[in-house]
DNA sequence: CCGATATTTCAGAAAACACTGAAAGTACGG
DNA sequence: CCGTACTTTCAGTGTTTTCTGAAATATCGG
């Protein structure tokens, strides 16, 4: 690996964290590499930059494709790939978050529907079962709450994001006030209908449970 | 392994999962069959329950109790461990977006503030060091926005989440009222003075910026 | 269709990681 | 202190993942 210090520092830290997020070392270099380039590059390039085979940075690629964080394109007379990282780094966050979550949750969400749908054969299967309605109401709460976020603007986001915690002011305010209409809840597939986990859409105007 | 299917399908997908969630297959699996328990575990009800050696699930508990997911109590005149996985689920994923904010984006800050202090040699650097700044402005930006956010109550957030992205209704009433003050920035390390990114705190009556 | 240039696939080598059993460590009651 | 009951550590082994080089596949201009 021959790189700019600053560029290689960078670049090992993103292979070291790679592990954690996710991919391998060699998926998090590439990814880091170019992410600072001021050029698209091509698998050559990046074998150079990084010193590892030619089939690894072709399977990285692939790697990073497939989670939608890099970008193909071509030149005029010149029929190698050149890849580059998008600029808008908001967009790399939902990429990120997107994934995760199809990754990490949804499955999860799936096996405790299932889970949820099974008669349950003694006192400790009730009690197992218990949990996992717990679990699932709020991973399924979260999962509507993303669907939901995901399709604001990145300046709302920002804006809601520099608010911090002062949105709850704002909430007290809109409590007064009323803002709010109830949002029309999915049907939740496979749960009993007497599941107490959607007490909370049954009527119009907020939530009274809360003070 | 000997566990009623209920557990027994939850256990062993907790287990898969827990690769994905920076956690090895015997740590997931130990951490679902403490959620879903009735009673707290002692280190040998885990070792029959899931069929794996003594010492793995001692190194699987001392990783949960690193990663704040289980506690840890005692009983009368019985000095073996007792571990519980907490009851409240919100609680767990506090817990779980605070460790992995540690482990994820904390060391990754942290590398950007140490790189953008340095000097660049080349056009190269320049660049690279320019999109790391814009790295490093969201990253900062996300992680003053968590501990914020942290602190606001469970049930604050549940209606929060409820409101989805409703939220930016509330949100442009608020503009119309001018509702909220400008938060004090906590001082920027390492950062030049000129830097674009904290334009934002310049003057009060929040950010003229946004339409 | 051929030769040149690019990319992908894949079997096996190398590296990283998870798991075990044996041994060492700790804490308590007598 | 000694024995017992319990927990932790760690070197070695087994398993999974990553990486490589060689071969296969694809695409183009002529």
């Amino acid at each position: 690996m021959n790189l700019p210090p600053l560029v290689q520092t960078f670049v090992l830290h993103f292979g070291e964290m790679g592990g954690r997020w996710g991919v391998n070392r060699t998926v998090g270099q590439i990814y880091a590499l170019l992410f600072v380039s001021p050029q698209p590059l091509v698998a050559d390039d990046i074998v150079d930059a990084l010193g590892v085979s030619r089939s690894n940075v072709s399977m990285g690629l692939k790697e990073l494709q497939a989670w939608n964080l890099v970008r193909l394109q071509h030149k005029p007379n010149d029929r190698r790939d050149y890849y580059s990282a998008p600029d808008d780094v908001w967009q790399i966050v939902r990429t990120l978050v997107e994934e995760r979550k199809k990754r990490e949750i949804d499955p999860t969400l799936s096996m405790l529907r299932e889970a949820l749908m099974e008669r349950p054969e003694s006192d400790y299967e009730r009690h197992a079962q218990e949990r996992m309605r717990v679990m699932h109401e709020l991973m399924d709460m979260m999962s509507d709450w993303y669907d939901d976020v995901r399709r604001i603007e990145t300046e709302r986001l920002v804006q809601l994001m520099k608010l911090g915690s002062r949105i709850t002011r704002v909430l007290e305010a809109a409590d007064r006030f009323n803002f709010m209409a109830p949002k029309k809840k999915k049907p939740t597939p496979g749960v009993a209908d007497d599941a107490s986990s959607d007490r909370r859409e049954q009527r119009p105007g907020g939530d009274p449970d809360e003070p």
